[in-house]
DNA sequence: TATTGGTTGCGGAA
DNA sequence: TTCCGCAACCAATA
């Protein structure tokens, strides 16, 4: 019997997912069974490309949604290893059980899933498969948009805003699939279940289990609505206003992770906010608002696309090139083994190894002294870790960031520069986030919380922590690398003949 | 071609 | 509390 397949890649729900209710018709229309795919990469199942937290959210995700289809549907998820070509491959040949007539999917702006995805849909043809795409990562689609700016990515936020505001008001979320209407499972006779942590390569050490977020469309959505409920911090939210020391709980909503792979539809979380905001005409508004959050995200996803070699500073076309230094392995294992001595970086870098999660401004902070602040590394180190450590890691939005961080694209006032220590004491003269993170320093009073190497050996002992010993002294002076640093930057802005942007464009 | 505005810095002066 | 220097940045718009 031939079945149809709806190949779940990011997109991991069932609410607002149109090739999932596409599939569902066509099945149906069919009368034919559908396949509810999952296809697991061995690939980045390994801790120097993803860390545990990150692949630990990942598997509970899958396995929300495996229960979901299970619970409500009597259906299932059904779980296979290998390359995506070569599964793909097997799974079009004649004999194998499922008889593919067609897949349904998300479409993917990543440069990694647009080869994936050209590779598969080759062998689809070959094959008289018809696979049918959808745009439902992200709001708007890139494509759309930079038609619509005449080819080439907005390079600004407030452009890409005029080019999509008009369409914001009109958007709607798809309803889940009704139960009652839900083909059938074709028959299966491959091992098809989740795998466990242990399968993939990780062991319980590389995993914080005990960590705040965990994965799967049903907390997602708990967590919007419970988010929700408080209309008044709603419409009030202004994203400069929020603390990055406040943690459990967070001064924002927590929502990323499931952005990223999809447990949450941006749409759905756009649609309620827009609901919200009528009822409250006195909110917030772009960019700082929590809509506005959402296009920045769909602003950065729309530069990604559009830009060649994105995450690469030689190669891209609007990425400001620097001399980062070239003996950085160990200034950036001090930093993401939160040893630079600088407390407010040391407790957000433990945070991001143990929470998988930091507040924006915190990203800032950590971002900001790897690169032009203090180290003078480069980004795209920077942004590996990132990319390991983030439950949230998201290709074009870490990379965007990065680049803005290191005033290597749209952010160019590079002395403008976070202090580790003047920056933390605005939002937090106490300490709570150092305290929290750094027990180590829990004991020190609020003065020297931030420079702790300042504090009297007497002190020091009382606390029961000598710097120097029981927490490393500061690896740079700020005060001085940060001038330093603004000098580079600023010869380079020179020296560079053009901007980035207008090099490109010769 | 000039003008405008830019989610989110800091430290010191008034 | 607000403004200024840092040093004159950029992309989009008119």
């Amino acid at each position: 019997m031939e079945s149809v397949v709806v190949w779940f890649r990011k997109g991991l729900r069932l609410h607002d997912n149109p090739a999932l209710i596409k599939a569902i018709e066509h099945a149906n229309a069919k009368s034919i069974p559908l396949a509810p795919l999952f296809v697991i990469d061995p690939r980045f199942a390994h801790s120097s490309f993803v860390g545990g937290n990150r692949y630990h959210f990942l598997l509970e995700s899958l396995s929300d949604l495996d229960r979901n289809l299970k619970n409500k549907y009597q259906s299932k998820l059904i779980v296979l290893k290998g390359n995506p070509v070569q599964v793909f491959s097997d799974m079009f040949q004649s004999n194998h059980p499922f008889k593919v007539v067609k897949v349904f999917l998300e479409s993917d702006t990543e440069p990694y899933a647009l080869k994936r995805d050209s590779e598969i849909q080759k062998l689809a043809e070959s094959f008289f498969v018809e696979i049918e795409s959808f745009c439902s990562h992200t709001i708007f689609n890139p494509i759309q948009t930079i038609e619509e700016n005449g080819g080439k990515p907005p390079l600004t936020y407030k452009s890409f805003e005029g080019l999509v505001y008009s369409k914001l008001r009109k958007i709607k979320a798809l309803p889940s699939p009704d139960p009652s209407h839900f083909p059938s499972l074709p028959v299966i006779s491959v091992s098809h279940e989740i795998p466990t942590l242990e399968e993939m390569g990780y062991s319980d050490s590389d995993v914080n289990f005990s960590r705040a977020l965990h994965g799967g469309e049903t907390i997602a959505l708990e967590t919007m609505e419970e988010y929700l409920k408080d209309h008044k911090k709603v419409v009030s939210f202004e994203k400069p206003q929020t603390s990055p020391a406040e943690w459990l709980p967070a001064s924002t909503t927590c929502l990323s992770p499931y952005l990223k792979f999809g447990c949450l539809s941006p749409r759905l979380f756009a649609v309620r906010l827009l609901e919200i905001e009528k009822a409250n005409p006195k909110h917030s508004k772009p960019p700082v608002s929590l809509i506005g959050q959402l296009l920045w995200r769909e602003f950065f996803y729309t530069v990604a696309f559009g830009t060649p070699n994105y995450d690469s500073m030689e190669l891209n076309p609007i990425c400001r090139k620097f001399s980062w230094v070239s003996d950085d392995e160990e200034l950036i294992s001090k930093w993401e083994l939160a040893q630079t001595g600088y407390p407010w970086i040391d407790a957000l870098m433990t945070q991001l190894k143990t929470e998988g999660w930091m507040h924006h401004l915190g990203r800032h902070s950590v971002a900001c002294f790897l690169t032009r602040g203090d180290l003078y590394c480069s980004w795209e180190k920077g942004a590996k870790v990132f990319d390991r450590l983030l439950l949230d890691a998201d290709w074009s939005l870490n990379i965007s960031n990065w680049l803005w961080l290191s005033a290597s694209a749209f952010f160019h006032q590079y002395f403008r520069v976070y202090s580790p220590i003047a920056f933390p004491k605005k939002y937090d003269p106490s300490g709570k986030l150092v305290r929290k993170f750094l027990p180590q320093l829990s004991k020190f009073p609020d003065k020297f919380i931030y420079e702790p190497w300042k504090a009297p050996l007497k002190i020091q002992k009382e606390c029961g922590c000598i710097i120097g010993k029981d927490y490393p002294l500061p690896i740079v002076d700020h005060a001085l690398v940060s001038k330093q640093n603004i000098s580079k930057h600023k010869l380079a802005y020179d020296n560079s003949d053009a901007p980035p942007s207008k090099k490109a464009k010769k």
